[in-house]
DNA sequence: TGTGTTTTGTACCAATCGGTTCCGAATGAT
DNA sequence: ATCATTCGGAACCGATTGGTACAAAACACA
């Protein structure tokens, strides 16, 4: 069966996502690539196939490792009551702001800037990694039995979301230590919300 | 005193700022951009140095042209109530997304994920712009005379902030359509919430 | 009509881009 | 031991990258 591949398809491949999530698509070059991975140019194409490929594989490496297990989390009523499964979806980014300054952001996030626009194929898998994560939110939603329509839950669930995306580009742009608490206090204050007061 | 530029300067550098804004810094090529701008490399490097000048350039004229704007518009009571100016904000994204679907998203969302994390002279453009759209939706806050103490009112400026620019992010990605209904009855619902209900 | 100054367009540059080809090395199956 | 198969690494590819050099062109001023 031939000669067996000497590195780890895996590990090159979580390399990779790292690398493409710091750098985004075009600023990470092949020859980067080839560094951080440690394998060079024969074995990347024979086990790869191209630059476009591998982004793909990337983002759906993402979506395994990262955004399911978010998802997983936010879904399951072991995680502590509704409320505090959201609230630690946000508490995590403020820690790693803390702690790295989160200037890495969010893979699905800064994909969606960088290539959604221009590929039909990245804004596929975005569209799913949007869905998984909203579906998430909005199962800890409803977990929390505060008795809401479900249209409004959604509303909640998708605002909760585009918050989260708001606060991965602050991070990348370095400002997320500054916004971390004031964010949290808000989605304290939209979880804890009174059922709707409507005005006027 | 010589011979005469024979292109506007000021045009060509909005031009570029488009294109920036479409495709990033790293894939909008000198050539694309010359192309777009309809000017030689000449002229090019003679008005704006060199690539990464003009990409500060066209940042600087979005700060101008478009954040101050919005940010004065959001300050100037004469817009309506706070409620309203600050809604309008985000109604304006909506009939962008609805009319052109939003690809183009925001330039400074898109100029933090895409060279924030990379470029200090970006990085501390994006957060001066940052701070005006805060202050903006805070002075619009204040003039809705909740009596909210000044320290909750931060908080609700800076989420609207992270709420906005994640709006973008999903416009981007082609979502913006079908978020922006639940988006905006989220606003509303924190612009209309009630001064704070403690839980627990 | 010079003369000096600036802009313009083109030719050119080294470096890098993503990708292919090809061959020796290394292996498992027979 | 042989053989088919695969891998690893380097040489090489044309195209494109951002940027420079320079001469012709176009103006203001004398």
């Amino acid at each position: 069966m031939g000669r067996p591949r000497e590195f780890d398809t895996q590990k090159a491949l979580e390399t990779a996502m790292s690398v493409f999530w710091d750098q985004g698509y075009e600023d990470a070059s092949i020859s980067e690539l080839l560094t951080s991975m440690r394998i060079t140019k024969g074995s990347f194409y024979k086990a790869f196939s191209d630059k476009h490929s591998l982004y793909l594989a990337a983002l759906d490496l993402y979506a395994k490792n990262v955004i399911a297990p978010t998802a997983q989390t936010l879904s399951d009523p072991a995680g502590g009551p509704g409320q505090e499964r959201i609230l630690n979806l946000f508490r995590h980014v403020a820690d790693a702001a803390a702690n790295t300054g989160d200037r890495q952001g969010c893979f699905l996030c800064n994909a969606a800037v960088d290539r959604a626009a221009q590929d039909k194929d990245v804004e596929g898998r975005l569209s799913a990694m949007f869905a998984r994560l909203e579906n998430g939110i909005a199962a800890a939603l409803r977990d929390m039995g505060t008795a809401e329509e479900e249209q409004m839950l959604r509303a909640t669930a998708r605002s909760l979301v585009a918050l989260y995306l708001g606060f991965r580009v602050l991070g990348r742009a370095g400002r997320s230590t500054d916004y971390a608490d004031d964010i949290i206090t808000q989605v304290e204050r939209i979880l804890f919300m009174p059922p709707v007061a409507e005005p006027i």
